[in-house]
DNA sequence: TTGCTAACCGGAATACTATTCCGTATCGTA
DNA sequence: TACGATACGGAATAGTATTCCGGTTAGCAA
């Protein structure tokens, strides 16, 4: 989540029915833009926050604000999971598994990508920053399978998120064949 | 251009008016459409084209309609080139010439990129027919210069548009590098 | 506990768009 | 020239993001 938690001038502590309120309509917006085809108005996220629209432009001041908090929560959720399998697994299982997290992520967010156009429209450093994050994950995670030797040396952490957001960007792949065409990724760059 | 030329029943020609009107308005569209991030309104279309929005409406039923007129229009012209790209010189320089006019066609898309979402949504179907139109065009010039031998002969038609297409789509790349990059794919796929 | 006020709240009002509707004007024909 | 059929313009409708403000409440001091 991202926005205001303290008053900007007076470094004061939000009121707790603010933090409350601000919490409820982050979780609700959330929920909302998971599902697909969903395209809620702001008035529907305020409704299910149980929530005045008045009180979601007080913490975020637009929109393609809201959109912007949230695909961020969920990019640092997901990044933080490259660390994580990199800790828990050997080198060869815990890139297979952070592929595998990118690929879900990227495929759920392919339902709000006009959503979050207005929102890269609207603040072009978005793209750049999610980009940097992206790549120095995946880094985490291929650098130590490059040095055990079980994946090709010569490929950049850029090349391979490359290939598998490819998988999910062409939008004629049927969901079902994205499994598939993981593993042919992970054939092509096995060392 | 698409859309009624014709009354849908009665098999008459439209009125010398109506169709003076209609070419206004998508020549005027298409104009502003052009723009970078102009997002025109159907309100500025229609003053542009010296029309009231009502007329604009007799032509195309919805925004999306439009806009995927004139994608299909500009789609048309693209692809008309690959033939005639071919007819006029040899295979690698008629394949070269194509894969520049596709580069450009597809950055100058990707302004309308917003606007063309909406009108895939509408019609799935223009997705794939659209692409299917772009790989038979590449195949008219990749075959002959594949038959001549200076091409490598294991890549589809699907392979060289995928190529292409990601230069653009990865919005981090610098327009001046279009160039560039499209040289390391004509490098890439000499045999 | 009570009283006070800054901080918050809800939702009506505003602003901007796509789309529809219909009275009026024009074209094409006899 | 007269008369439909056809097409026109733009006001009205509908739906959404964003702003604004009178009323409410949390949090603190006495």
């Amino acid at each position: 989540m991202s926005g205001p938690e303290v008053d900007a001038l007076a470094g004061r502590p939000m009121r707790a029915d603010a933090r409350r309120n601000r919490q409820r309509v982050f979780d609700a917006a959330r929920a909302l833009f998971a599902t697909p085809d969903s395209d809620p108005s702001m008035e529907q996220i305020a409704r299910a926050a149980g929530v005045g629209v008045g009180t979601m432009y007080r913490n975020w001041p637009s929109r393609s604000a809201l959109v912007e908090a949230i695909y961020r929560d969920d990019l640092a959720g997901l990044t933080a999971r490259a660390a994580q399998h990199r800790g828990e697994h050997e080198p060869w299982e815990a890139l297979v598994r952070w592929l595998r997290d990118y690929l879900s992520h990227a495929r759920a967010k392919r339902g709000m990508l006009t959503e979050l156009g207005a929102a890269f429209d609207a603040r072009p450093e978005l793209l750049t920053e999610s980009r940097r994050q992206v790549l120095e994950a995946t880094a985490i995670v291929l650098a130590p399978a490059q040095r055990a030797g079980v994946v090709r040396a010569d490929l950049t952490a850029a090349d391979l998120v490359q290939l598998v957001r490819g998988i999910v960007l062409s939008a004629i792949v049927p969901p079902d064949r994205y499994a598939l065409l993981l593993d042919v990724v992970l054939d092509g760059i096995r060392a």
